[in-house]
DNA sequence: CTGAAAGCGCTAACAC
DNA sequence: GTGTTAGCGCTTTCAG
């Protein structure tokens, strides 16, 4: 006999009602005897609630709809893993759906997928995002929000992120309070949040009335190798500072530097944005700017739930010794 | 007018089979010309499919249920990859189930929760398992995979995980070859997998004629910080040779040996498990015994989904000046 | 405190 | 090709 309420009710001599009443713990209004009995007898027919049949009933899901734009960086990792926590801890479902690398098609493809599952909000975790997406989602009244991602021309939109501006910034400022006017920012790339570091770090520089030297800026992906590669790019421009894109551009750096005999950081400081173990390992001396990837996944949970206004994270900055005073 | 398959069947002056086959994309039994008109409406109306509703009247799911039975390692961040990753590829979607960290208790609440999701089957990453645990799956008649764990007792259960005993016995007879036979094992922990590397460990030594100096296996949490802290453990010994739990503890030997002005690998030979970025970053050339976990993934969605036997998933080593011929 | 019954939105025979 | 209709398994008024 398939475990069913209508079984459990034939079996108990009870009505469906009543046996959904007891599955679903609404103790208060059941005699407790009949409770309890009807929820031994589901125990031993094996009993598992049909959660389509019941989110079709009840509209509700308690399910949030994470969908992943982007695959090859590693912070998702960390965010997801902050959803997973909060999500449980406010007794939600996780459901995720991969839209592959930045490839709108698929993206669209997926949200409208994720629209299907009546979830109870969708975060988007996004290197971009297009107005036909955005249009879809708002159509559909679903709460949204937009992880890792903010539009300066678009503040009606929701999102958590860092406030790469902001990073940008502070990195730059640390520099010149240490006296760099010399700076490059190396390992960027031409996304909103690599456009976005380097705005801040312009904004910096500008304001310290420094000029910028156009090939002390340059673009790469974040990734280690890339970083050994750059450091020959910045080679023979006199700069006294870098910021590093990322941990792994700033790894690559270090690399580089060490085989070139280039001694840090009394001919160069190196500052790194996006400060994590890795670099922490390679070289504990390192000053980084350091996101919580983690705390961005548990407060988009948060946010999304509460419906809370959009939400920079903040960011810290260690300092350590890898920068020079001069 | 709520967008639902009978309003839009009404809008179109069709039935609703006829939207419902128009919406699956049963083009074959339609004619293409009312298909495409009644698509057109169901966009016009912003219509998504009620997934609920959908999965309860037809019975599939199209969906793998994931628990993930321990956070603290981050292994299972790429084994997620890997499985999202297929499941995309095979039209499935995903969702996640957090356990915590070897909580029995919640675990068994876990399973049970994602047995009411009519999964297509479920994928478990973990550490451990209990009987309790796989006596419901079973009785649920629910296909599975156990991930990253392998039972020597059970070979009934299926699974899909690195063999951690050749693994150990991997390591270890890398090292006789290279003609060390003070070799110690270092930062293994006391979990299964733990316990199946020792075992590779010794069976090698045993195999090798080699007496093995309890001394030599220092135990720990495959940690960076504990890496350090172990490297003093183990000084004294007279070790030529140490197998390093994890790439962090590897990390974290070559740390404090640096800072013991120990040279490696003329005094010190360090073979490393787990081996992947940071090691290759803070040393590349360590050697070192790697497991793909993405892969690990990748297959499981495919062992699950086409109910093949257990599978291990294939280690490579990877040679590096870190052994020293002695 | 419990039961009867009307759906939730969709699918899948079966009929025409 | 398309319509009719009987569910899928559960929740939720409304009665009693």
């Amino acid at each position: 006999m398939k475990p069913t309420i209508k079984n459990i009710a034939k079996a108990a001599g009870v009505s469906t009602a009543t046996v959904s009443r007891a599955l679903s713990n609404k103790d208060d209004v059941l005699k407790p005897s009949t409770a309890k009995r009807i929820r031994q007898i589901a125990q031993e027919m094996g009993y598992h609630k049909n959660v389509a049949a019941s989110q079709l009933a009840s509209h509700i899901t308690n399910t949030i709809a994470v969908i992943i734009n982007y695959h090859q960086t590693n912070f998702w990792k960390d965010i997801i893993n902050g959803i997973l926590q909060r999500a449980y801890e406010l007794n939600h479902k996780v459901i995720i759906f991969s839209a592959g690398n930045n490839d709108s098609a698929r993206l669209t493809e997926t949200v409208n997928e994720a629209l299907e599952h009546q979830a109870t909000g969708i975060l988007l975790i996004s290197g971009k995002i297009e107005p036909a997406q955005l249009k879809i989602l708002d159509k559909a009244r679903m709460p949204y929000r937009l992880i890792s991602i903010y539009d300066q021309q678009h503040p009606e939109q929701r999102f958590i992120s860092s406030d790469n501006v902001a990073i940008g910034e502070k990195a730059t400022n640390y520099l010149i309070t240490h006296g760099h006017q010399k700076i490059g920012i190396v390992g960027i790339d031409h996304s909103s949040t690599g456009q976005q570091r380097l705005f801040g770090y312009q904004r910096a520089m500008t304001a310290a009335q420094l000029t910028i030297n156009p090939h002390w800026i340059c673009y790469g992906d974040y990734g280690y190798q890339n970083g050994q590669e750059l450091f020959e790019k910045i080679e023979g421009h006199e700069l006294t500072a870098v910021i590093a894109g990322s941990d792994l551009t700033a790894a690559g750096l270090i690399k580089a530097a060490t085989k070139h005999h280039i001694h840090l950081p009394d001919q160069l400081s190196i500052i790194c944005i996006d400060g994590s173990m890795i670099c922490e390992i390679t070289n504990p001396t390192l000053t980084s700017v350091t996101q919580d990837f983690y705390q961005m996944g548990v407060k988009s949970v948060d946010n999304l739930l509460n419906d809370e206004p959009s939400l920079f994270i903040p960011t810290s900055i260690h300092e350590r010794s890898s920068v020079k005073n001069i």
